[in-house]
DNA sequence: GCCAACGTTGGC
DNA sequence: GCCAACGTTGGC
């Protein structure tokens, strides 16, 4: 039936209605996305070498901050958008936006031995670590660097300028629209 | 390469 | 549960 119903979709800004005549009226909300700012070392990974995957698309691993975790593996929904931010890059700042594409499940590269961030502690009965999976949606034509998005008033509550260690954290969708509309100026 | 800020570990 | 020691992050 939701089938049925999905071919009967009327959508607005705010809620999609189903005209299906046994349910009709009734509104089911569309869930609001959320957004998000996920580092990587460019050296380590790069938006370039997200560019270069299959279907754009990677597996977020390697976090191993509880507080990242947390939030990749409670608060992150397929749709989400993230923007995508160079650490320890000259200059530091955001690169492009992509979009979780797969919520979270066990990071394995803890389970792995020989990987760089195997954890012992993490088993695979009982993960310690989560993952998501991202594609890339677009890449900035300049970065936008740390150093112009703290002189920017309505960007001095990004947790990237107040908690500069966190490696995946919130971004209000006020704070991702004015990031892009930075990135889309001429440099 | 330095180092401040923060997170984790483990002895007590 | 405190806290000193240590490790990591990441801008500079």
């Amino acid at each position: 039936m939701a089938g049925d119903c999905a071919s009967q979709l009327v959508k607005s800004k705010d809620h999609v209605t189903c005209t299906h005549p046994t349910i009709d009226k009734r509104k089911v909300m569309a869930k609001a996305i959320r957004y998000w700012l996920m580092k990587s070392e460019p050296t380590t990974y790069s938006i370039e070498d997200l560019s270069k995957e299959k279907n754009k698309t990677t597996f977020w691993d390697g976090v191993r901050n509880y507080q990242a975790r947390n939030i990749m593996r409670d608060e992150m929904k397929v749709g989400d958008k993230s923007l995508f931010y160079h650490s320890n890059a000259k200059p530091p700042g955001v690169v492009g936006v992509c979009r979780i594409v797969k919520e979270s499940y066990p990071d394995f590269s803890a389970f792995d031995p020989k990987d760089k961030h195997f954890d012992p502690k993490s088993r695979q009965q009982e993960p310690r670590w989560f993952m998501v999976d991202v594609k890339l949606e677009k890449r900035f034509d300049r970065i936008v660097s740390l150093d112009e998005i703290k002189q920017v008033a309505s960007l001095a509550e990004m947790v990237l300028v107040n908690n500069s260690r966190l490696s995946v954290q919130p971004v209000t969708k006020a704070e991702f629209e004015t990031i892009l509309k930075l990135a889309a100026k001429k440099a």
